[in-house]
DNA sequence: CTGAAAGCGCTTACAG
DNA sequence: CTGAAAGCGCTTACAG
C-alpha cells in the first residue's frame, strides 16, 4: 500500500538531498557516486517511492497525459481504435485521457482547450471537425496524431488505411465478378475517409471503361450510418434498376442497407452482394453476409504511439497507411 | 487563442495581489470589495484567464480528473457507459480518464495505482474483478461508484440494473407464452450480473413449480461472450433435446448463439426463442430475431456522476438501479 | 559528486 | 478588505 511516500522522505530515509533523489530516479545515474545510487535505490525500494506526476507535470510544463478526442464512441471501430491505443500509451507510460466530441465542434474545442490545460503531451484525433480550436492546435505546433479523417486543416501526422486503394480494390472485385448494376452508398458530409473511399471507386470503374452515370451513388445524410444505409436502401431497392453489387463505405452502412433489403424481399448475397469497408469482428458473428475490406484497428494504437514518440523526439511522420485484409 | 496566463498575470494587470485574484476566482466574492471584484473580473476576462488544474491539483491534493476503470471497451455496452459518463463529468467540470483492464487483475492495479499517483477525484469501476489493490481501495475510503458488477469486496456504491428482476421477468415470460424447454446461457466465471440474472431466472422457474434439472443450464468458459455462445450452442442445439426458449444473458452471447442455431439449421425465433438481457441499439438492425431486455445504458452516466457528487458531498449513496424495458 | 535554492501555478491560514 | 508567505512535489541550473 504505496502511502504518500515524496522525495523528501526518500531523501531523509538515504540521507541525501532531494536534488540527487530526483537525478537517480530520473536515471542520470552517472553523476551520483555508486554508494549513493545504492543507498538511493534502497531507499526508493524500501519506502515504495512513486514519482507524483502531478508535480512533476506542473515543474516540467508537461503532464503524462495524452488526449483522445474522438468523434463518437459508440461506433464500435472507434471504440477498438480507444482501446489499442490506450493499452500502447500505458505501455510507454502514458495515461490517456478520452473525449467524446459527438462530432460537435464547439464540443471539440472545449476539449481542446481543456486538455491545453492540462498540460497533455500530444494529442491523438479520431475523425476530427474542422473547428477554430483545432486550426490553432495545427497552428500551435502541438504533438498530433489524426486518425481515420485526416487534419481538416491541411496538415499533420495521419494513421489510418489508403483509403481510395481499398474503393479501388471493390471495384476491381466487382468488375472482374462480372456485376453489372453498381451502386457507392456513403454519407454526403463525410469524413476524408469516406470521400476517398467512394472516390477511389469510382475512379477505378472509370479507368476501366465505366460511365460516372451508370453507377448509382447514393449519399446519405442522418444522425447514424445505420440510417444512412437505411434510407439509401429505400432509394435503391425500389424499382427495377436495382444494383447487383454494392460498395458501402463503413459496416454501419452497410447494416442499414441490409435491414432495409430485407424488407423489400432482397436476400443478400444472393440478390445483391454488398461490400463494405470496416470489417469489424462483429461482422462474422452478426452479418456473415456481408463481405469486407478488414481495417486493421486494433493495430492502430500502436502505430499512433510509435508517431507520437517520432514526433517528441523531433523526428517526422507524416502518414502511416496500414496494409487491410480483403476477405 | 488563450495563452499561457497565470494568476499573476491577471493579479498585475488588476493591481491586486494573486491571493485576492485567488479568492475571486473561486468565487469567494464577499471577501473583498465590489470595486476589487469588478476590476478582477475585467482583467480575467480581458487577459482570458482559466485556472490551471495542475497547480491547483498540487495544492489541494486532488485533481479534476476521474478514473474508469473498464473490463473491456471492446464491449459496446461499455462504451456507451463509457460515452454517457464522459459527457456526465464533462458537464460537472470533471476529465475522465480510461483504463481499459482487459479484465486482468494486475493490469486493474496497475491502473488503480497510477490513478492514485495522479490524485484522481473518483473512481468508476465497470465490471471490476477482484485484486489486492481493489481491496485497498475500499478500504481507503476513495470516492468509488461500481457499476454492472459489484464490488467484489462486498461495500461500494453501485449503478446497475436489477439482475435478478431481469432474470425473473423473463422467467415469467417464457411460461406465459408456453414454453415447455427451457435453456440459460451465461459465463461461468461472470460478474454479479451474470449470475444474478440466471440466478433470478432460475428462482422464478422454481417458484412457479419447475424442477431445476428440468432446465438446460449452459455455463461457458471463453475469451469472450460471442464465443461462449457459439459453444453453449454446440451443445444445446444438437439431439431431440433442444430447449424451445433460451435466456441469454448478454446481447453477445445470444449472437454466439443465433450463429450457431443458423448452422444446426435452426432458425431463431421460429425454432427457438431468445432472448437477451442488454438490448444495446444495434440489435434491431442486426438481430431483429432477438428479443431482449434493454438496460439504459446511455442513462447510467448521469447516475454515476450524481453518485459520485453525493459520495464527494459525504452524503450516503449506497444503490441505484435502473428501470428496463421489456419489449 | 552533491546540495541549496528558485520556481512551476495554485490555495490558504495568518497578519494586518 | 487585502497581501505576504508558506508550501503542495517536483526539476534544474548553479555553486561548490
Amino acid at each position: 500500500m504505496p502511502e504518500d511516500v515524496s522525495l523528501a522522505t526518500v531523501a531523509a530515509r538515504a540521507g541525501v538531498s532531494v536534488s540527487t533523489v530526483s537525478r537517480i530516479v530520473n536515471g542520470e545515474m552517472r553523476r551520483a557516486s555508486p554508494a549513493t545510487v545504492a543507498r538511493v535505490l534502497e531507499a526508493v525500494e524500501a519506502v515504495g517511492y512513486r514519482p507524483n506526476p502531478v508535480g512533476r507535470a506542473l515543474k516540467r510544463g508537461q503532464s503524462q497525459l495524452v488526449a483522445m478526442i474522438a468523434a463518437n464512441l459508440d461506433n464500435p471501430a472507434m471504440a477498438t481504435i480507444a482501446s489499442s491505443t490506450e493499452a500502447a500509451l500505458r505501455e510507454a507510460g502514458y495515461v490517456m485521457v478520452l473525449c467524446d466530441t459527438h462530432d460537435r465542434p464547439e464540443l471539440q474545442d472545449e476539449y481542446l482547450e481543456a486538455m491545453r490545460a492540462q498540460m497533455v503531451s500530444g494529442y491523438v484525433l479520431v475523425a476530427a471537425v474542422p473547428s477554430p480550436g483545432l486550426s490553432e492546435l495545427s497552428a500551435s505546433r502541438a504533438p498530433a496524431v489524426f486518425v481515420n479523417r485526416r487534419n481538416p486543416g491541411g496538415s499533420g501526422a495521419f494513421v489510418g488505411i489508403d483509403d481510395r486503394a481499398a474503393g479501388a480494390t471493390v471495384a476491381d472485385y466487382f468488375i472482374d465478378r462480372g456485376r453489372r448494376a453498381l451502386a457507392v452508398v456513403f454519407p454526403r458530409l463525410g469524413s476524408s475517409a469516406s470521400r476517398d473511399r467512394a472516390s477511389g471507386f469510382l475512379a477505378r470503374l472509370r479507368e476501366r471503361g465505366w460511365a460516372d452515370e451508370a453507377i448509382i451513388q447514393a449519399a446519405g445524410d442522418g444522425r447514424s450510418h445505420l440510417q444512412i444505409g437505411y434510407d439509401a436502401g429505400s432509394r435503391i431497392f425500389v424499382g427495377s434498376d436495382a444494383p447487383d453489387a454494392i460498395l458501402s463505405v463503413s459496416d454501419q452502412i452497410a447494416y442499414g442497407l441490409n435491414r432495409r433489403a430485407l424488407e423489400c424481399g432482397l436476400k443478400i448475397p444472393d440478390d445483391c452482394e454488398l461490400v463494405s469497408i470496416d470489417g469489424t469482428p462483429l461482422n462474422q458473428w452478426v452479418a456473415p453476409w456481408l463481405k469486407s475490406i478488414e481495417i486493421p484497428y486494433a493495430l492502430y494504437g500502436a502505430e499512433i504511439v510509435a508517431g507520437l514518440q517520432l514526433i517528441w523526439r523531433g523526428a517526422p511522420f507524416g502518414e502511416r497507411l496500414l496494409p487491410c485484409k480483403f476477405g
